[in-house]
Formats: structure tokens, C-alpha cells, sequence
DNA sequence: ATTGAAGTGGGAAAAAGTGGGAATTAGCGG
DNA sequence: CCGCTAATTCCCACTTTTTCCCACTTCAAT
């Protein structure tokens, strides 16, 4: 189970170091793309696996769903792990996130969100704030 | 399974190389037509086999189902690998998908696409300007 | 303090992408 | 049918990018 916050640094060439804490869950291989919200997705492959198959069944002859797909598929990229534990952020995503210098990487419990420390901490003031009306409204439509 | 997208460029010849990543995946012959989205779709030969007899199953007689079909079959040209990895655009497909200079090679799950560099990343603009709507709609529809 | 693990930085080797020339093939006119 | 031109294919060489590896630093624990 990948939980818990870190924050390590982007360097020139574009690597992050995974928390050593998830490493071993992740294997020696990941796939990252565009999450929501400003943030990438991360997964080991088993994961990626089930995600993947997901997406490949939407409909090729369907614009919305087409869109979907070039979204997180178009946007996926296979990435080693080096002997440091490090990946490599490809230029696109990295500007999708909008990365430089501290980064965050947070585990979600089957996958991990990488987030500039920027807009975390931003992201994370603003649900703070609304957490409890959140949680409120979960709990009417029976998701909790 | 094909996934990422890079940027290559298109050269004085008409060809491009396909990502090396995609290569061995592809084969030395691939099957390049018209895509949805001023793209260019390109399969590697057993995919675009399925691909083909789905199409061949659409009837004759309706009208719209024959224009789809003379669509993509009639575009439909088969391009060798060569040693550099590179294949050849005929230039009906070029003018198509208006590829000029850089352009961009996408891997959706099963399928390439081929962009012209300014067209991706306009679509790509407007897909990341809607993606929050876009992902809410598909979860609603019980798509994901 | 010393050891070890984690994170960071940078250099060298390997691979990928690109451009262009030579050789082969195809098309065309004589 | 032959020769000329044009186009395509094949191959080689250069450049850039990526990958791999090693070394330094920091922090924690003993």
C-alpha cells in the first residue's frame, strides 16, 4: 500500500527520486501520465495493467472518449527506475505539472500523484477548507 | 502496448521514425490511413488486421457505413521500416493530416497516431482546458 | 564517531534520431 | 527495345539524447 507524503527535488536532467518506502512495491519499472487535478499519475505496472485495459475499451469512433484515451494513454510514459531509484520526467508532463525544483509525491494507495510543491500545498489549503461540506456530501449519495 | 508520444521530425524525403520504443512492438511493416482528428492512424499489421475486418463487416449498402469504410481502407497504405527504423508518408496523407517539419508520433494503447506538431498541441490544449468535465461525464455514463 | 541507507549530482558510454549520398528500380520517351 | 531521367530504397556517418554508473553528501541510528 503506497501512502504518505514526500518531497524531493527535480534535478537538470529531469529525474525524481521514488521514496525508498515505495520502491519496492513499484518494481523496477513504472508508468506515469497525466493525473487530475495538475498532478501526474503514477503506477507500478499491475496497476497500470488494470487501468490500461480499462481505457482501451472506450470506443475509437467516439470523440469524447477518444479524447479520454489520448489523454492518459498519449500521455503515459514507460519509465525505469535507474539504480538510485530515480525516473526520468518527460519534458511534456513535467510541463503539464508544472515541475521545477521541489516536488511532492504522494501515495494513494495503489498509485502515486506527483505534484509541485506549488500547487500542492495549494491544492491541499483548499480542501482543507472544504472538507467537511465534502465529506457531507459524500456521505448523501451512499459513497461512504 | 503503445503509449507516450514524442516528437520527430518529417523530413525532405517524407519520412519519419517511429519512436524506437514502438519498434519492436510494430515490426518491420506497419499499415498507415486516415485518422480521426486531422491525425494519421498507423497499426502494426495484426492489429490492423482486426481492425480491417471489423471494417469489411460494415455493409454495403448504407450509405454512411460505406463512406466510413472507403475512408479508412481507401486510405490505407502499407509502409515498410526501415534500417533507421523510419517509414515513408505518402503524400496524400501528409496533405491529410497537414504534417510539415515536427510532428508528433502518439501511442494509444493498440494504435499510433501521427500529428502535426501544432495540431496536437491544440487539441492537446483543449482537451487539458476540459479534462475535469470530460472524466466526470465518462464516470457518470459508467465508463471508468 | 562510525556505519549504513537515502538522496543528489555529474561524467562516460551507448543508443536513437537525422541527414545525405550511392545504388537500385521504375517510369517514360525515343 | 534501349537509354535517359526520376524516384525510391538502402546504407553510412554525424549529432544529440538517453542510459548507466560512480562518487559525494546528508541524515539517522547505533
Amino acid at each position: 500500500m503506497l501512502i504518505g507524503e514526500y518531497t524531493h527535488s527535480l534535478d537538470e536532467k529531469n529525474r525524481v527520486s521514488l521514496p525508498s518506502k515505495f520502491r519496492r512495491e513499484l518494481g523496477r519499472k513504472v508508468i506515469v501520465t497525466h493525473g487530475l487535478d495538475t498532478c501526474l499519475f503514477l503506477f507500478s505496472e499491475s496497476e497500470w495493467k488494470k487501468f490500461s485495459e480499462k481505457l482501451s475499451g472506450l470506443s475509437l469512433v467516439q470523440r469524447d472518449k477518444r479524447k479520454f484515451s489520448r489523454f492518459m494513454l498519449g500521455g503515459a510514459t514507460e519509465a525505469g527506475v535507474d539504480g538510485a531509484g530515480r525516473i526520468l520526467i518527460p519534458d511534456f508532463l513535467k510541463e503539464f505539472a508544472g515541475l521545477k525544483g521541489k516536488v511532492v509525491i504522494a501515495g494513494i494507495y495503489s498509485r502515486v500523484e506527483i505534484w509541485s510543491e506549488k500547487s500542492w500545498s495549494a491544492y491541499k489549503k483548499s480542501v482543507e477548507k472544504n472538507i467537511d461540506i465534502l465529506s457531507e456530501k459524500l456521505g448523501e449519495v451512499g459513497a461512504l
